[in-house]
RNA sequence: AGGAGUGUAGCUCAGUUGGUAGAGCAUCGGUCUCCAAAACCGAGGGUCGUGGGUUCGAGUCCCUCCACUCCUG
């Protein structure tokens, strides 16, 4: 019986590649099997051209939430995205929608020359943000740009966290490090055997712009360096790998300190003999 | 066996006319308020293959040996 059945559970999913349809096997999303033994949600929902925010999720979340509870069950949320959770549970600044045109110009432009128009339009900005900071640079400049508020001003508030209002059982997994990349090392060669390749064939064709999200996932800029001649399958592998492992170190800062402390942390391996003490541990924290 | 070349950080390599060593990647640590599997910031690490010699001083010049690579036979 899995832990899902135990407590009588849908899987919700948290993890931001995994919702896009054109990942499946690349963004290690539930295989048949596993599919077949809970009920999941939120995985492979939306087309890789359009791309997903923290704020889509977390209203998608909510909705998924209140419907798996309307049923008298337990929604069980499983991914590694930090910045979706909090933004579930804590909530957000309410920036509003930004400009197609304003994001597309934004996004366009060379950093340096964003930063040096946010040094004018928002110093304060500008200020707390480090010039190669791409991600933050074009994010405070198009909201700028876009609402006429600064970022600053819209992060004064949050809203639409939902953490008051149900009950938390929250579980960090910090397993050690040496196991963890063993995990990452196995897994990017597992999904090879699965038919990435495949699936990024696919994916290319459709030609999509470089700059989403689906695009910018682990493996994608490996397999494609493969498959358009510039490397043999065995650097693509290393240096997916590779990717893996430096984004399994991100997620383990993150959720080492990001978290409250009083989430509990299980530091070992999560072996399947290991799953009630994991359980316990869960809760032990009700 | 002869000839040539290489040997500097875990890996790939830089090291100018000799002044006790650098970079990228990896590793480790950290940041994180709407494309976060993103975008960034920082740190540690080398008795320069070996043993001698020249020199005030050698990764850098000379010799010995060792290891590896290539060529010839």
């Amino acid at each position: 019986m899995t832990l899902a059945q135990q407590i009588h559970g849908v899987i919700v999913n948290a993890d931001s590649a995994q919702i896009y349809r054109d990942l499946k096997i690349l963004s290690a999303s539930p295989s048949e099997t596993e599919l077949a033994r809970a009920e999941h949600r939120l995985y492979g929902v939306r087309d890789g051209a359009l791309p997903c925010s923290a704020a889509d999720w977390a209203a998608m979340a909510q909705q998924e939430i209140a419907e798996v509870h309307a049923r008298g069950r337990t929604p069980i949320l499983v991914g590694g995205t930090g910045l979706y959770l909090r933004t579930l549970l804590d909530g957000i600044a309410p920036v509003p929608a930004i400009d197609p045109d304003v994001r597309a110009r934004v996004r366009e432009a060379d950093v340096a020359d964003n930063y040096l128009k946010l040094r004018t339009f928002d110093p304060a900005a500008a200020a707390r943000i480090t010039p190669a900071d791409a991600a933050r640079v074009n994010r405070a400049l198009e909201v700028i740009l876009s609402s006429g508020r600064t970022i600053g001003e819209w992060q004064e508030q949050r809203e639409g966290g939902i953490a008051d209002s149900v009950e938390l059982r929250p579980l960090v997994l910090l397993p050690p490090r040496k196991w963890l990349y063993a995990r990452c090392d196995d897994r990017f060669a597992r999904m090879i055997d699965e038919g990435a390749v495949t699936e990024i064939e696919a994916l290319l064709a459709r030609k999509l712009n470089p700059n989403l999200p689906v695009m910018r996932a682990i493996g994608v800029r490996e397999l494609s360096a493969y498959l358009l001649g510039n490397a043999t399958l065995d650097e693509a592998v290393a240096a997916g790998r590779q990717a893996t492992r430096r984004y399994a170190k991100r997620q383990y800062t993150w959720f080492a300190h990001q978290p409250p402390p009083s989430w509990p942390r299980f530091k070992e391996a999560l072996d399947v003999d290991r799953l009630g003490e994991a359980l316990a541990l869960v809760q032990a924290n009700s």
